[in-house]
RNA sequence: CGCGGGGUGGAGCAGUCUGGUAGCUCGUCGGGCUCAUAACCCGGAGGUCACAGGUUCAAAUCCUGUCCCCGCACCCA
C-alpha cells in the first residue's frame, strides 16, 4: 500500500507543438495534486516528456544539432509553459534519463524472463534500389515487380504478448468500473478488446537513438513501449523504495491514446511484470476551435495558454499570475469530459467576467468594503450564521466528491457555486440596512460573509493558487492550505485586521477588444516539426517515375471505404481504373472532367479489393486532406510530367 | 449491418444508470438594491428534451426503429 499520493500525467511527445489542449492533463493533474496536498497527504506529481522515437533523432539531424541538446531544448519549452501555469509538479521524468533507460530495460528483461516477449523474425525479399520488401507471390521471374534484383532479408524484432493479457485485462475491467472514466470510454475499451488483442512489435533497428534492447544492441525498444514505462520509473521502481509510490491513484491522459495504449498495452505490461495497475484512468477529450476543429498549426488557429494570459493581462490590467490563473480557472470550467469542447475567445473573455470579475472578484470586493464600514475592519467575534456554514460545507462536500470522481468541470462549479451563494446571501441580509436600523445581527452576517470568502479562498485555491493567496492576502491572513480547516473558526481567528479591498480581476470592459484574433493569424513556420530528412536521389532515379497528365472520366465513392473515390481516368487514350484517397476533400462531381497528374507506371495495387492501376498526386494539409495537382492551364491528354 | 459517443429554450452545458414539477451559466425583457469591479439580487419571456412508434397511472429518462452530427478503426498507390 503506498503511502505517497501519487498522480501522473500522459507525457508529451517532445516533436510536438504545445497548445491549449495539450495542457489539460497537466492542469487536471495538478488540481488533482495540490488538492491532495491540501489534504496533508505526501503527493508526487509527475510530468514529463518523451523523447525517444526514430522523428526526434531525424529532425535533430536535420537541424544539423546533437539529438540530446535537441531534445533538452525542445523539453525544457514545456517546462517553461509547464512552469508557467504553475504546474505544481514534483518531478519531470524525460525518456531519455538514465532512470528511465534502467527501468525500460529491467521491465523489458523480466518480460523476456516470464516469456511475455519473444523474438520473432520479418523475412521477405528485399529491393535493396527501391528498398522494399516483397512476397515470394509478388516477383517475377525472380526479380522485383519493378525487374530489380532482390535478395532475401531476415530482421529479427522481439513481440509482446499482449494476446494473452485480452481475458486479465477484461476481467480488471469487470471487476473495477470505475478504473476508466468516464464511462463510455470503458465501453469503448471493452469494444476495443473483444475485437482482440494482437501480439505487438515493440523493438525496431538501432538507429543510434533510444532503448536499447537489453543484450542486443541492435534493436532498440519501440518508442511507444518505452514512453509508457515513464510512469513507474518516477516512482523509482525498480529501485527499493517504489512500493511507497506506486501504483497512482490517477493517472490524466487524452482520449486519443486510451485503447490501444493507456489501456491495454500499459496495463499489460504492469501485469506482465507483477505490478499494480493506476487505480483510475481519467480520461478527457479534447479542446476544439471553431466548428469543432481541431486545434493546428495550418490552420492559425493555435492558442497557447501563455500567450492567451498574456493577452488577458495586458487586456483586463490583471497581473499576469491571476491572468495565469484565470487560463486555468476555465480550461477546469470547460474540461472536456465525455465530449470535446470549444474554446472561443468570447468565450474566455465571458467566464472572466461572469466568474472571476463579477462573481468571486466582487464578491471578495463588497465583503471587505462592507466590513471596513460597518464592522471597523476587524474580524468580528460573532459566530457565522447557520445558513452560512451550511453553504460552505455543501460547497466542500461537493469539491470533494467532484475531485474523488475526477470531474475538474464538477469542482469547479461547486466553488462558485459557494461564491453565489455569497451573493445572494449578501443581498439577502442586507448588511447596509441592518446597519441602518442599528440591528444585533450585523456583525453576525459580516462574520458569516467573512467566513464564506475565506472557504471559497480555499476552494479555488487547487485551480487559481495565485488569485487564492491574493484573496488571502487582502483578508489579512496567510493563505489557507489546510483542506480540513474550511469553514471553521480557527481558518478566520476574530479580530483580524482586513486588508483594504483591491480589484484582483479588473473586468473587462465591452468591446474593448471582442475577441483578439489569434496572436499570429498567419499560420506560423514550424520550428520544430521539421520534416524528417529524405535520401537524395540521383536524377535517374526520378526518370523511373513517369508521371502524365489525365482527365477523369468518371467518379464514385468506394463502397465500404469512406476515404476512397474510385475514378475512370483517360491518359493519352487509355483508360485507368485509378483508386485515391481524396474523398474527404474531393467529391465525385468535383471531378469529373478534370485534369489531374497521375504516377502512370506505378504498379497496381488493390485496395478494398479494387484494383487502382496508378496514383494521383496531390499535396496533403494537416489534416491529411488532399489537395489535387492540376496543369497551370489546360494540358494535351496524356503529356509527360516532369 | 466494424466499434463507440452525441442530438435538451438564442448560445454553451447538466439531468438519462436509480422513470414522477425540465436545472445551471450566458444572452434577452422587467423589477429591486445601493455594500461593490455599471458589478449584485429577484422575476418574466423563450423548450412538443432530433423524429416515429411502444411499455407505463406516469417517459428527456426504459424498449424498438429512423434521420443527422462526431470520434476511433479500416482505408488514404
Amino acid at each position: 500500500m503506498p503511502t505517497t499520493t501519487t498522480i501522473v500525467t500522459a507525457i508529451p511527445y517532445v516533436n510536438s507543438t504545445p497548445h491549449l489542449g495539450t495542457v489539460l492533463d497537466q492542469i487536471a493533474g495538478d488540481i488533482t495534486a495540490r488538492y491532495h496536498r491540501m489534504r496533508g497527504e505526501k503527493v508526487l506529481f509527475v510530468v514529463g516528456t518523451d523523447e525517444n522515437g526514430l522523428k526526434i533523432k531525424e529532425a535533430a539531424e536535420a537541424l544539423g544539432r546533437d539529438p540530446h541538446e535537441f531534445v533538452a531544448d525542445i523539453a525544457n519549452r514545456f517546462k517553461v509553459i509547464f512552469d508557467g501555469l504553475e504546474i505544481s509538479y514534483d518531478d519531470f521524468i524525460r525518456t531519455t534519463e538514465k532512470r528511465h533507460l534502467e527501468a525500460s530495460q529491467e521491465l523489458f528483461r523480466i518480460l523476456q524472463e516470464r516469456c511475455y516477449v519473444y523474438t520473432g523474425t520479418y523475412e521477405g525479399w528485399y529491393d535493396v534500389s527501391s528498398e522494399t520488401f516483397f512476397k515470394e507471390s509478388d516477383l517475377i521471374d525472380g526479380k522485383s515487380p519493378d525487374g530489380n534484383e532482390v535478395r532475401w532479408v531476415s530482421e529479427e524484432n522481439y513481440f509482446f504478448k499482449l494476446s494473452a493479457f485480452e481475458q486479465p485485462l477484461l476481467e480488471h475491467i469487470e471487476a473495477n468500473p470505475h478504473w476508466i472514466v468516464p464511462e463510455s470510454r470503458r465501453n469503448e475499451v471493452v469494444g476495443f478488446i473483444k475485437e482482440g488483442l494482437r501480439d505487438m512489435a515493440i523493438s525496431r533497428r538501432n538507429p543510434g537513438w533510444g532503448i536499447p534492447v537489453p543484450g542486443n544492441d541492435r534493436q532498440v525498444i519501440y518508442v511507444w513501449f518505452d514512453a509508457l514505462i515513464n510512469y513507474i520509473a518516477a516512482a523509482g521502481w525498480p529501485n527499493p523504495g517504489w512500493e511507497e509510490k506506486w501504483p497512482p491513484i490517477v493517472q490524466w491522459l487524452g482520449k486519443d491514446i486510451l485503447p490501444r495504449f493507456h489501456a491495454t498495452l500499459w496495463p499489460a505490461m504492469l501485469m506482465g511484470i507483477g505490478l499494480p495497475l493506476p487505480k483510475v484512468l481519467a480520461v478527457h477529450a479534447w479542446i476544439t476551435v471553431g466548428s469543432g476543429e481541431k486545434l493546428s498549426k495550418s490552420k492559425g488557429n493555435m492558442v497557447e495558454p501563455l500567450v492567451l494570459a498574456e493577452d488577458l493581462a495586458k487586456r483586463s490590467g490583471c497581473a499576469d499570475k491571476v491572468a495565469v490563473d484565470a487560463v486555468r480557472h476555465y480550461l477546469t470550467a470547460i474540461m472536456p469530459y465525455e465530449n470535446d469542447s470549444n474554446f472561443t475567445y468570447e468565450e474566455f473573455d465571458r467566464r472572466y467576467n461572469a466568474d472571476l470579475a463579477n462573481d468571486l472578484g466582487n464578491a471578495l470586493n463588497r465583503t471587505l468594503a462592507m466590513a471596513h464600514k460597518f464592522v471597523g475592519g476587524q474580524v468580528p467575534s460573532d459566530e457565522a450564521e447557520d445558513a452560512a456554514i451550511e453553504a460552505i460545507s455543501a460547497a466542500r462536500d461537493s469539491f470533494e466528491a467532484a475531485v474523488d470522481a475526477f470531474r475538474m468541470e464538477r469542482a469547479s462549479e461547486s466553488a462558485f457555486g459557494l461564491v453565489r451563494f455569497l451573493n445572494k446571501y449578501i443581498d439577502t441580509r442586507a448588511p447596509w440596512a441592518l446597519a441602518k436600523a442599528g440591528d444585533p445581527s450585523l456583525p453576525a452576517v459580516l462574520k458569516s460573509m467573512l467566513l464564506c470568502i475565506r472557504s471559497a479562498e480555499a476552494l479555488v485555491r487547487p485551480i487559481m493558487p495565485t488569485a487564492s493567496d491574493v484573496i488571502a492576502e487582502q483578508l489579512g491572513l496567510p493563505p489557507l492550505t489546510d483542506w480540513s480547516l474550511i469553514g471553521s473558526p480557527e481558518s478566520l481567528p476574530n479580530g483580524t485586521a482586513l486588508s483594504q479591498p483591491k480589484p484582483i480581476f479588473p473586468r473587462l470592459e465591452k468591446q474593448v477588444a471582442p475577441a483578439p484574433p489569434p496572436p499570429d493569424p498567419k499560420p506560423q513556420p514550424k520550428p520544430m516539426e521539421t520534416p524528417a530528412p529524405v535520401a537524395e536521389i540521383d536524377i535517374s532515379e526520378f526518370a523511373k517515375v513517369q508521371l502524365r497528365v489525365g482527365r477523369v472520366l468518371e467518379a464514385e465513392p468506394l463502397e465500404g471505404a469512406d476515404k476512397l473515390l474510385k475514378l475512370q481516368v483517360v491518359i493519352a487514350g487509355q483508360q485507368r481504373q485509378i483508386v485515391a484517397g481524396i474523398r474527404k476533400a474531393y467529391s465525385p462531381e468535383d471531378l469529373i472532367g478534370r485534369q489531374v497528374v497521375v504516377v502512370a507506371n506505378l504498379k497496381p495495387a488493390k485496395l478494398r479489393g479494387v484494383e487502382s492501376q496508378g496514383m494521383l498526386l496531390a499535396a496533403v494539409d494537416d489534416d491529411g486532406n488532399a489537395i489535387l495537382l492540376q496543369p497551370d492551364r489546360e494540358a494535351p491528354e496524356g503529356s509527360i510530367v516532369r
